[in-house]
DNA sequence: AAGTTACGTGACCCATTGGTCACATGTCAA
DNA sequence: TTGACATGTGACCAATGGGTCACGTAACTT
């Protein structure tokens, strides 16, 4: 009850979650590297990355005076299995595919 | 890049994920019912539970001067889809399975 | 050694939010 | 129709959180 709250308010706030969009498409990258791609001080990214680190869903590696950054899905599976269960994960896995397809057209 | 705010703003709440947990487990439930299992007042929980109906994953049904509180999945599972690639998929899940196997023993 | 690059800390300001209360509306039962 | 029950609204207060800045440390380069 401590630590998954780390995690839900890591994703609360937009910025965050965009960081993670950038670590999805390439994992890896460091800080000032993030900061090129976002429409803020160095300072307010350092505090989103942290945030999202004690959260567990970045991984961080330091490299001479380098630090990269990696995404860890494994909070954000723990999040599905929490309101999924077994049962309904099929059918509301079905509702979605079903969902794109209509909006995206034939 | 709208809606979808509205979803974890509504996640990052403990009070909030409880809400959920209370309705995953009984479904279909009244507010008084509900604010009965919370140390909190009526408002509050009135209040958070809009939250959740804006946010989709609360869905309502108003039965005379009732008004009964269902769970919606289908958000949680989206979030689940935005950083979790099909081809990584197993391979998350299996490591939770096996973390899960080591925390709870033989 | 000196300059440059990359990351880090503490304090500060403004906006947002969780929670409560006084008050109000609608609904069922006798 | 009177009273009790279930839900709603608006204002209000204290606390949290996003963003910036001045300043500081560590590492690579020449």
């Amino acid at each position: 009850m401590i630590d998954d709250d780390l995690v839900f308010k890591a994703l609360a706030d937009p910025t965050r979650r965009f960081l993670l969009d950038l670590l999805f498409m390439v994992d890896g990258r460091t800080l000032t590297g993030l900061e090129s791609e976002l429409a803020m001080t160095r300072f307010g990214v350092m505090k989103h990355l942290r945030v999202l680190e004690e959260a567990g869903l970045v991984i961080t590696r330091r490299q001479g005076r380098e630090k990269l950054h990696f995404l860890n899905p494994v909070p954000i599976r723990q999040i599905h299995d929490r309101w999924i269960d077994k049962y309904t994960e099929h059918r509301t896995a079905a509702l979605l595919d079903l969902k794109r397809e209509l909006e995206e057209g034939p």
